[in-house]
RNA sequence: GUGGUUGUAGCUCAGUUGGUUAGAGCGCUGGAUUGUGGUUCCAGAGGUCGUGGGUUCAAGCCCCAUCUACCACCCCA
């Protein structure tokens, strides 16, 4: 053991158990999607640099992942380049293909690609790793699963609807209580024109995002540091204290924001997803949070974010609309609307209120004992007939000492033991025991499967 | 990318102002128990103290570098 192997940092190795729930997670979301009528997309783990670069503002071109490209890459740079050792003007020549760094892009990458095969709306789901070259922390990896589904070319709300609905089926399957929190871009576009910074839109959504971690006086703070007039965080804070139900808040919006036509329009929006949600019939509560603005830029209209009420955890889904995300690969004004699950977050959250179900499809339910020779051949059709039954089973490879073979069923918290020896045999049995309880039943072929398959 | 904390057995951690052979609990292996695991008892294995340098008669402990995990910022899932 002088020297360890290991894995680069900011990955992970899945152990079976741990695999084992994250495919419950995954199957769980996966089911919702396609009973809504998303299909399933990939995209590979590699993207062209010029597809990538660009799409995620400068920090995020700092955060892609670069592939080195193939063969004597050096040899054709000129040598005054190598001499002036600018990283920025050296890259291209040596990279030009880059890992995803989010399923957004290459999806609209897609899009564009495939327009004419495409039935639109494009209704999609996508799960697959992306990769960020960020400094990993606590729960932020450097390579991570996104699960995101998006509906692309249409503009109807009852898009945003669905995917709220959808939302709601995946959290209440999961048995997590969830809360969406729902604002609308134009709104906040309201908001600026209103207090007469319409230009510093960005730096207001960046800054009124982070309300609920650092506090008002610090937004405020940074408002001022980022050159929005002393009278316009003024005229903001009624706007940011609005208290009362969704309803009430919005009759105050509507009035607040009567001389902004954009803010009027999301007011609009927002009273028309309501209206949808309504009779939904959902478990999960929908409330307007208007400090809710998500960094992300490229939204432009509904902008969705979960959170769980079980415990204090970032935000575990989230999404919105953005208009002509395909326009950066030429195909302007096709709308689109997505979310994206935060696999991960969901992952810890389920593991700290232990609400991974014991049971799964993917574990061993039944082990037969292994005696020996006679004893082995005398399970191995019964084997068979169980599996043809779905249930899974093996048989321990090996006639080890009792106490091994227990142990092993124990560790592989496997269900069902069965034991077949000379007494078994001798009277066409088998004896069944339940790791659980210790209960030993003594049991025919037949009542062997049916007694498994119903517990 | 900036600033900081951390690393001792498979895991959680002790380890005196630097002093000879680095400990515990849990886990692991074997036995008590040749057809009964999760409880008990007994025995045993397992460490180049993250890695590489340096200071010193002497380094797990001090210094430097590096890697890892973690924390804050930036950003984000």
């Amino acid at each position: 053991m002088a020297q360890k192997p290991s894995i680069p940092k900011g990955t992970r190795d899945f152990s079976p158990a741990e695999v084992v729930k994250r495919n419950y997670i995954f199957n769980t979301i996966k089911k919702v999607f396609r009973l809504y009528g998303f299909q399933p997309i990939e995209t590979p783990a590699m993207e062209n640099l010029s597809t990538l670069m660009g799409k995620y503002g400068e920090e995020g071109d700092k955060l892609l992942f670069k592939i080195l490209n193939s063969g004597d890459f050096i040899s054709k740079v000129p040598n005054e380049l190598l001499d002036k050792k600018d990283s920025n003007k050296l890259t291209p020549k040596l990279s030009e293909k880059g890992l995803r760094y989010d399923l957004t892009v290459p999806f609209a990458r897609f899009v564009v690609q495939y327009r004419n095969d495409i039935v639109f709306p494009f209704r999609r789901y996508q799960m697959q790793p992306v990769w960020r070259a960020d400094r990993p922390q606590k729960g932020r990896y450097r390579e991570f699963y996104q699960c995101d589904a998006d509906v692309i070319g249409s503009n109807s709300l009852l898009n945003e609807a669905e995917l709220i609905q959808i939302i709601d089926n995946v959290f209440t399957q999961l048995k997590i209580n969830a809360i969406v929190k729902l604002n609308n871009r134009k709104i906040l576009a309201g908001i600026a024109e209103i207090i007469g910074e319409h230009e510093r839109l960005t730096d207001i959504t960046v800054a009124i995002d982070k309300l609920e971690k650092i506090g008002i006086e610090n937004v405020n703070r940074e408002l001022e540091e980022k050159g929005v007039s002393k009278v316009a965080v003024e005229n903001l804070q009624p706007i940011l204290a609005l208290q009362g139900s969704t309803g009430e808040k919005m009759v105050q919006l509507e009035s607040i924001l009567a001389a902004s036509e954009i803010g009027m329009k999301g007011v609009e929006e927002l009273k028309t997803l309501f209206n949808y949600l309504q009779p939904m019939g959902l478990n999960t509560g929908v409330e307007l949070d208007l400090t809710l603005a998500r960094g992300l830029n490229y939204y432009t209209g509904a902008i969705i974010e979960v959170k769980t009420t079980d415990m204090e955890m970032g935000s575990i889904c989230g999404g919105g609309r953005y208009d002509d995300l395909t326009g950066i690969f030429g195909l302007p004004g096709v709308s689109g609307v997505g979310i994206s699950f935060g696999a991960e977050r969901i992952y810890d959250v389920l593991e700290q209120l232990n609400l991974f179900p014991q049971e799964s499809p993917e574990i061993t339910r039944v082990m037969f004992v292994n005696f020996g020779e006679k004893e082995e051949a005398y399970c191995l059709p019964v084997l068979t007939k169980l599996r043809s039954a779905g249930i899974n089973s093996e048989i321990y490879p090996e006639s080890a000492k009792m106490k091994k073979q227990m142990n092993y069923a124990n560790k592989k918290q496997i269900q069902f033991v069965v034991l077949a020896g000379e007494s078994e045999i001798a009277e066409q049995k088998f004896t069944l025991k339940n790791m659980q309880t210790g209960e030993q039943q003594l049991l025919g072929t037949e009542e062997l499967i049916n007694t498994i398959s119903k517990s």
